[in-house]
DNA sequence: ATCCCGCCATGAAACGTTTCATTATCAAGT
DNA sequence: ACTTGATAATGAAACGTTTCATGGCGGGAT
């Protein structure tokens, strides 16, 4: 037996419109606005007759009507560089709240480490006219970011500036963090390290490289005590990937520790280190970067280099809407500093004779 | 010294239209409409025209003036039940290559389990006149969500159906999947079991552990062998808490064995028992609920009842399309089976004697 | 020569809102 | 009686797009 839906509106019935409130109420159109936009103007009955009228028709504003005459959307963009990466999802958390401030609504989008995808989500965002857009781009010096700019449409990037520094940005720094995580490697005594991570293409990921470097060539140690393990990629399964090579080296070669350029990878690594028996932190330390929570929450508890994920989307949340809202707007460079979280996965000092 | 930007744009400048583009062209508003809409309808060589000024003059079509002359706008929305969950993002991330491949935009919202936060994001979404609504709500017979249908908006629900059965849904079993998972336990020869879920109000909990509880009486258990340990969300610091108080139970009421009613819930008692030195199976075996990608990278890869998450994503966006096309639509339920995914967590078959 | 048809291009109308200059009403002050 | 001012309500215009009925034009068939 099929149920009966007795529907209290014909499903080709149209949305009403303030014409026809006003109708209902028996006011102008004007009138009906002012309502919505000026309550203090109207008189107590006449707004209660409108108001009336607005739930008994059930009316709700058309959005798009409201854009079209604004000229502008009330929303905010933030388009992220990799959804799989709880890190982005972070930053997004810590815009929200700041747009929902401001009225706004937010669009989050995924480019998914590709430029083309991200191209065509900007696409998209500028002709929806949002109020501005946050970006962790593929390629912060790509042409067409340039683009959105001449438009006048406020973009911060999020986590990565651009060479010109020609427009507000949100960083942390990796250098200083490559360095952070490289000296507490030092600090517990690990004399042959690795540093797992890529493509190169991604400029953290080379920035804390070279920040690995430095540490590593101020304490006076051997640039090939240093072991560059690429990765295509920063997941799991390319951590887990690298934990093979890893063990795969000649022993005498083998590294101590591991500084993975994300969480995620060093997940993959711990997975793979445990499955193969492996103590961590005793036969290799792992150490992450982000500080996802699920960094915190692996069952050797993960090392990592912190960034401050919320107040990042926080901040640039902020910046976006200053430069929306202020036409004498200052670019701004806002930078984090990023700080190590110690936990298991580094645990011991290591003797002398490791 | 201040970077002097020569802006190729006055700050204030309007976006250009479609009837400066006319302009531009010479020729009439409606040619350019058509050279947007139906090309084929105009000639090359005014149509090259047409594109030259287009680029010229930087011109992009204007969303919200589409939207409003077409009535709706050209967006699906997604409102999740907890962002913090990264089963939901995968949800979403079935979504949208459908939305895409629609040519529609996806809105991704996070009620975050409330229902204040529900309602707020759901009257958005109508004032945007979206296409369809996608939704894991937190009661899926919340009056205002009939609201939205009266309205004649496609609402789907995802991952529970509401009680009245009027429109569609796309499910997984949890009763189904609290047997597997128990039965699961049963089979590894455990014999006092405890569930890890909590609060009671989230339908999918009440139905994990009935179906574990089911099972377990199948099978002749004692319903007191079953513990229920509550937690106040499916969270990892929620699991680690529970672990916790599943250490501090007397020796003979412990339980060899515990199903959460997450991964997340399970990452934490896995962490927990972990840090206090109990192997994992071996002490305590763990299964978990979802199987995000996270559960087979913990360093014990997690045992997990496994929702088909894309696909979740997928079929609903399907249904939802469906019925924002189909005027004679029927609603339906569509039910996937959960299965069993056994990873280390829950490795070993005990003795009996354990 | 006339008619018809296909091909292009046209421009007015409509979508639903907000704004703003205008008008109506009435009470208080001279 | 007349002005002033405040308070309410009005209705036309505008935002940028798409649609659609209309019309011009040239060529082929009658």
């Amino acid at each position: 037996m099929t149920q009966q839906m007795r529907d209290s509106r014909a499903p080709s019935a149209k949305d009403p419109s303030v014409k026809d409130v006003a109708a209902a109420a028996g006011v102008s159109l004007g009138t009906v606005s002012n309502v919505l936009n000026r309550p203090s103007t109207v008189s107590a009955a006449t707004r209660q007759r409108v108001e009336r009228a607005m739930s008994e028709l059930g009316f709700v504003r058309n959005e798009s009507a409201r854009q079209l005459r604004a000229g502008r959307s009330r929303a905010l963009a933030y388009v992220m560089l990799d959804g799989g990466n709880p890190f982005f999802h972070d930053v997004a958390a810590g815009i929200e709240p700041a747009a929902e401030a401001a009225g706004l609504s937010l669009f989050v989008c995924n480019s998914d480490g590709r430029a083309d995808r991200e191209a065509r989500h900007l696409d998209l965002l500028v002709q929806q006219r949002v109020q501005g857009i946050l970006l962790t781009p593929v390629d912060p010096d790509a042409p067409h970011l340039a683009e959105i700019s001449r438009r006048g449409i406020p973009l911060v990037m999020v986590g990565r500036s651009n060479r010109a520094g020609d427009r507000c940005s949100v960083t942390v720094d990796d250098v200083s963090g490559g360095r952070i995580a490289a000296e507490h490697l030092v600090d517990r005594g690990h004399r042959r390290i690795a540093f797992v991570g890529g493509p190169d293409s991604i400029g953290q990921v080379r920035d804390r490289l070279r920040g690995a470097r430095e540490i590593w060539a101020e304490y006076g140690r051997l640039a090939e005590d240093l072991i560059h393990l690429p990765t295509e990629a920063l997941t799991v399964g390319e951590g887990r990937a690298a934990g093979e090579r890893l063990a795969g080296l000649p022993s005498r070669r083998r590294p101590t520790a591991a500084f993975c350029a994300n969480d995620l990878l060093a997940l993959g690594l711990l997975q793979h280190a445990v499955s193969v028996g492996l103590r961590v932190p005793d036969d290799l330390a792992i150490i992450g970067y982000d500080d996802i929570d699920f960094a915190a929450a692996a069952a050797v508890p993960l090392t990592s280099v912190r960034q401050p994920r919320r107040e990042l989307g926080r901040t640039a949340a902020r910046l976006v809407l200053d430069e929306a809202a202020d036409p004498g707007h200052r670019h701004e460079e806002a930078a984090f500093a990023p700080v190590l979280v110690a936990r298991a996965s580094t645990g011991t000092i290591r003797s002398h004779a490791g």
